[in-house]
DNA sequence: ATTGCTTCCTGAGCGC
DNA sequence: TGCGCTCAGGAAGCAA
């Protein structure tokens, strides 16, 4: 589900929401959605709602943080009444004010880590540059990608080159590059690099102004869809608008789609 | 070291 | 209507 663009939504919508709210206590509804890394009573305030890659990280006045990942179908939805009825609840976050924070996540990968504020989180050891940063850029990139043989694409997906890309914008960025998704890292120019580092920026900010993209389960905290798939000019889609067939193939086992006419 | 296949799990959509 | 198959915004853990 969720890629940089929606989970900064989700972060946006933390922070008009449940910014300065006291947690009161953490319900786990399904085994193994939480994980303890060490026991804690009272969390305290929520101080800090921060991203890395895909990962929320939400800080609290106690010193401890929670990390959390929605994988392919988790949702943090705010609720205010506590009769609604959500059917795939694997977690609450209830708050002092008797408001709650609901975790629903349908094929269950998301998950919630609790630890220490000054703990590392060991996943974070493996990812790589944000995109929207000013590390990420043609120096960064090309340094990457011309020692790599593998498809292009499949280097854009991998979290340790660039935190944050899915399968659904790194499809974007190539057909804005005219790129063809096949062609080996190795293989790319300066200019293609050049064209990958700026259409990356792009597009993510362009995806974040319109609240994300949302194909089926993709969700705000208030419940609501993105807007993005509307700009969508590749994923998904039967034809290019050259008016040419959109091919679809099985790249690293995911789909990706692409215009063999518009991308070389 | 790199690359890519399989796996975790549930539900939707399709053909028969 | 219903069964069985394929596919889905992710990424860890393997095996080649």
């Amino acid at each position: 589900m969720p890629e940089l663009p929606e989970v900064q939504t989700v972060i946006n919508g933390l922070n008009n929401l449940v910014l300065g709210k006291e947690i009161k206590e953490l319900v786990e509804l399904r085994h193994n959605t939480i994980e303890w890394q060490i026991p804690v009573t009272n969390l305290g305030k929520i101080e800090l709602i921060t991203r890395r890659g895909k990962y929320i990280i939400i800080q609290t006045s106690k010193n401890y943080k929670l990390v959390i990942h929605l994988r392919m179908t988790g949702k943090l939805i705010f609720e205010t009444n506590l009769n609604k009825t959500a059917v795939h609840i694997r977690a609450e976050i209830i708050f002092t004010d008797k408001t709650k924070l609901i975790f629903d996540d349908i094929r269950t990968f998301g998950k919630i880590q609790i630890m220490k504020s000054a703990d590392e989180v060991e996943a974070f050891n493996r990812l790589g540059v944000e995109p929207l940063s000013l590390e990420f850029d043609e120096k960064y990139l090309g340094k990457i990608l011309t020692k790599k043989t593998a498809p292009v694409k499949n280097i854009l997906l991998d979290q340790q080159v660039i935190a944050g890309l899915g399968n659904i914008y790194a499809a974007e960025i190539l057909y804005r590059c005219k790129l063809d998704p096949r062609k080996p890292g190795s293989k790319l120019k300066a200019a293609d690099i050049n064209k990958i580092v700026k259409y990356t920026k792009e597009i993510l900010k362009e995806a974040i102004k319109n609240n994300g993209t949302t194909i089926s389960d993709y969700r705000n905290v208030e419940d609501k869809t993105g807007e993005f798939q509307n700009f969508l000019k590749v994923y998904g889609k039967k034809n290019c608008e050259c008016g040419a067939v959109i091919s679809k193939i099985k790249q690293a086992g995911r789909s990706t789609y692409f215009c063999e006419k518009c991308q070389k």
